[in-house]
RNA sequence: GGGAGCAUAGCUCAGCUGGUUAGAGCACAUGCCUUACAAGCAUGGGGUCACAGGUUCGAGCCCUGUUGUUCCCACCA
């Protein structure tokens, strides 16, 4: 036997037992044939990035899902990996670079790369190792990089096929440009806010006339770039001015007045300023009717091509046309208008709608497949509501911009021809110009959306393009789970890219998470300094509480907010687990796991009890519930095991009979053992420090069987035999309280009953668990002077213990009157129920046989008041 | 402008296909160091399931509307 410490210490225990996993070589991904498969990819997490609570409920649903797999059986590979990140990782480079006052510029392209290498060497493993510390089973073996070789080849691999395909093109047109990160964005990468702001009204003079237009504009700095007016067709106040010529102020520049139907006659004056090269609108408008284009705002936002304003600052520039306008006399009004501002979603800077010339992946077509795949049930979204938005999203996605103007990321394959303009694109870089053959080609500088290599990462982790015996056997993957907050980033585009590249979907299933926030429900982020860091939660209350913590308290796709109480919380309960592996180390003689031939009435109960929250919890995990699942595993440690079964099992253990001791032990061991394994999935750690420290043939609990549901193993019959014993202990327990006499107080307990034989079995606890002294059981109620009794009533007994110098004889007949009077209430509802002649018909039988059942029983209870009424006066 | 989520005990949340008297943790009250655990045990108090209608034998759950709240999407300048 082991002396295991008084409370249980996480920290002593986590690393030996990761080891032992690493060592054992469970975490392996094996491809065997005649096993299935069950494949997890992680969701990425950032190279440079530290562990956060989101990482944390990822990942922890992710093992809770694997292991499980594992135990039952199948080929269980959760392949792990990290995402280079390119904006986020950039910055923090270029961050470092500042602070010894450089710029990447500075260093030149090669030189920067090599620093963000070294940066990556440095701080890449540290999110891996933090993933560790949460007991992920991860197959380490098969770590993966986004910008690794396989990985990138891949990325090569995809732009060049979509290319030859007509689904990469490169185009100029309007994108989000970030000033700030130097960049294009994707329009997923644009988060928008709601932001006080003002509608300007101006004077454009129309030429040769004494007339004027009004226009609106909530940014009057860009009608440097104007090149037309916009007037409904069809509207009676502007139809005569309609090709015509307006003199644009400030430029004195002559443009076209023309008729388009995008205009919104009711907003503003009903006349638009066309600025194409700063407004995607006016960008189609402008292109149906051929306006000209001037970029007047550069990468950095400040003004160019804007006369006297150049060089200023979109907003300094802003302040200063409206000054001059208003000086000139042709600024009108200014009304307060509240519009939407696009942020870069990595820096927050606002981000300005230009012209640029950049490389796009044609959206409809694959989008078409990627619903259909959604639609017809080839994956599922858990929960389902998500499919709504996800289809919303991908019916409307424009064009998805590809190109980044950074230099941390996959180069683009690309390389144009000085002498014929010719781009080629190839798998191979290419020395000369595929048509003119000219040595003269560059390549282009940019590099892709990191979203792009994340969007091929169910197959390319797997080995693809190459026809790897992996990518056979483990694709497509069985559940993907992430956060929803990513479903458009990845999720859309995980699936679009899985149909067009491996011609079949990525996952089976995609499970959702919510966000965690704070205990005030605010978002977690660096800038409110809420954020909480996981390894701390570990290191104070154990791995095990925190993935406890994540994993109950909450339904699939909603935030929770985190408490550390509540991990508190889960901490007691990992202490009460190991608390009652004590117990049953400290009695235990025995050393296999087997169950006793013989089985008492407790023992059925409990093994019945065990066998269905087995069925239960096999139920919830299939159905993605986990947090039921989990909920229902504490509940049976802590209330039939802890409380109830260890109690019943201590009069047994110290009665002095070697067999009887040696049954219980069995039954304790027993149920330990399959509890601990239905629980490892959830708090890994500590159920494999037991399951080392108890008799076990297997090496370690998780490569042991998950428990199953068996027909063998229910007996409902002394389930309900042992809750009638359970019932009369609650009720002598909750007597005594109220009347506060104290567990050392053990008075005679008479019990008059018709079931004799299931009390007499259950005698020895009856004495125990509701401190009684002698105890009598008999069907005579004449046999017992009840006159200086407590009286006691449940529904299978009636109950007396003498505590006459407690006992009120009118108090006692007062509160039996009380009872009495809430059965028969009781009663009448359900009779009522029973007699209504629809009920019975309409509902199902098992329904109507409940509450015919619940009848007699409440009929039993007044039957037992009215006795014990009786008998007192 | 469109869409979604949420509203259940003082607090944070569960409540799976509608079926007893709606649950948990924390907090609260009372009594217990009962030889696994005071990070514990026993017992208890506490809910108009946001509001108003409807469907149903039966509604926290389904439908309609209202209010509050959070979020997502969207090119009215």
């Amino acid at each position: 036997m082991k002396e295991l410490p008084k409370t249980y210490n996480p920290a002593e225990v986590e690393k030996r037992i990761y080891d032992l996993w690493m060592e054992g070589g469970y975490f392996r991904g094996v491809i065997d044939p005649e096993k299935e498969p069950f494949t997890i990819v992680i969701p990425p997490p950032n190279v440079t990035g530290q562990l956060h609570l989101g990482h944390a409920f990822d990942e922890t649903l992710q093992d809770v899902l694997i292991r499980r797999k594992r135990m039952q059986g199948y080929a269980a590979l959760w392949l792990p990996g990290t995402d280079h990140a390119g904006i986020a990782t950039q910055i923090k480079v270029e961050e470092e670079l500042r602070k010894e006052g450089l710029t990447r510029y500075d260093l030149g392209r090669e030189k920067f790369l090599e620093r963000v290498w070294a940066w990556k060497e440095k701080y890449g493993n540290r999110i891996v190792e933090q993933l560790k510390m949460l007991g992920s089973s991860c197959d380490w073996d098969r770590l993966r990089f986004t910008m690794d070789e396989g990985c990138s080849r891949a990325v090569r691999e995809v732009f060049v096929s979509l290319y030859e395909k007509g689904l990469i093109y490169k185009g100029t047109r309007i994108i989000n440009w970030c000033p700030k990160c130097t960049t294009a964005l994707s329009d997923a990468e644009v988060e928008h806010t709601e932001r006080p702001g003002n509608l300007w009204y101006v004077k454009y003079p129309v030429k040769d006339s004494d007339e004027f237009l009004v226009v609106a504009t909530t940014r009057p700095e860009t009608m440097l770039g104007d090149t037309g007016v916009a007037v409904h067709p069809d509207d009676e106040r502007y139809k005569h001015l309609i090709g015509k010529t307006a003199i644009l102020p400030l430029m004195n520049r002559e443009i076209p007045i023309i008729a388009d139907e995008y205009v919104d006659r009711e907003f503003g004056t009903g006349c638009v300023k066309m600025t194409p090269c700063h407004d995607p609108n006016d960008f189609e408008v402008g292109q149906r009717h051929n306006l000209e284009q001037i970029l007047v705002i550069d990468e950095n936002a400040r003004i160019i091509n804007g006369g006297k304003y150049n060089g200023l600052d979109r907003y300094e520039a802003r302040k200063q046309i409206v000054a001059d306008l208003e000086a000139l006399g042709l600024l009108v009004k200014v009304e307060p208008h509240t519009h939407n501002v696009g942020g870069c979603y990595r820096c927050g800077t606002t981000v300005e709608p230009v012209t640029s010339p950049q490389w796009f992946v044609k959206m409809e077509p694959l989008a078409k497949e990627a619903l259909k795949a959604v639609e017809d049930g080839r994956i599922r979204f858990v929960p389902e509501r998500f499919t709504k938005i996800y289809s919303n999203w991908l019916t409307n996605a424009h064009d998805w911009c590809i190109s980044r103007q950074l230099w941390w990321g996959h180069q683009i394959p690309a390389w144009y021809c000085d002498d014929c303009g010719h781009i080629t694109v190839a798998r191979e870089d290419p020395d000369k110009c595929e048509k003119c053959g000219s040595a003269n080609i560059r390549r282009d500088e940019d590099v892709l959306d990191t979203w792009f290599s994340s969007a091929l990462w169910p197959f390319s982790t797997l080995g693809w393009p190459d026809k790897t015996p992996e990518l056979e056997y483990f694709y497509p993957t069985s559940v993907l789970v992430t956060g929803y907050d990513i479903l458009f980033f990845w999720v859309a585009r995980m699936i679009f890219s899985g149909l067009e590249h491996m011609k079949e979907v990525p996952f089976r299933t995609v499970l959702f998470h919510g966000l965690i926030r704070d205990a005030q429900g605010r978002k977690m982020s660096k800038s409110l300094g809420n954020g909480v860091d996981p390894i701390e939660v570990i290191n104070t209350y154990g791995a095990d509480a925190l993935r406890f913590n994540i994993v109950t308290g909450n339904s699939p796709g909603n935030d929770m907010r985190y408490y550390p109480e509540r991990c508190e919380a889960m901490r007691n309960f990992a202490n009460k687990i190991w608390n009652a592996s004590r117990f049953v180390m400290m009695n235990l003689t025995v050393e296999d796991c087997a169950l006793p031939e013989t089985l008492e009435l407790e023992d059925k109960w409990i093994l019945s009890k065990l066998n269905s929250l087995i069925r239960e919890v096999n139920e919830n995990m299939d159905k993605f519930e986990l947090g039921i699942a989990a909920t229902k595993i504490y509940d049976f440690i802590w209330d039939s095991y802890c409380d109830w079964y260890i109690e019943l099992a201590k009069p047994r253990l110290n009665s002095g009979d070697a067999a009887a001791k040696e049954r219980t032990e069995r039954v304790l061991l027993y149920v330990l053992m399959e509890t601990l394994k239905l629980l490892h999935p959830f708090m890994p750690f500590i159920t494999e420090a037991i399951y080392q420290a108890l008799p076990h043939e297997g090496p370690a609990i998780m490569v042991e069987k998950y428990p199953e549901y068996s027909e063998a193993l229910s007996f409902p019959k002394e389930e309900a035999d042992f809750e009638i014993i359970m019932a009369a202990v609650r009720a002598v327990r909750q007597r005594r309280s109220e009347m506060n006499v104290p567990p050392s107080k053990r008075p005679q307990l008479f019990i008059v009953t018709d079931n004799t034989a299931v009390f007499e079995a259950g005698r020895a606890y009856l004495s125990k668990l509701a401190f009684a002294g002698e105890l009598t059981i008999t069907s005579d109620a004449a046999a017992v002077d009840t006159s200086r009794c407590v009286t006691v009533v449940t529904n299978d007994a009636k109950l007396y213990m003498p505590l006459a110098e407690l006992v009120d004889i009118e108090k006692e007949r007062a509160r039996i009157t009380k009872e009495l009077e809430k059965a028969r209430a009781n009663l009448a509802g359900l009779i009522k129920k029973l007699e209504n002649e629809a009920f019975v018909s309409k509902a199902p039988e098992a329904v109507v046989a409940a509450e015919r059942e619940k009848a007699e029983k409440t009929r039993a209870l007044i039957e037992n008041l009215e006795e014990s009424l009786k008998m007192l006066s």
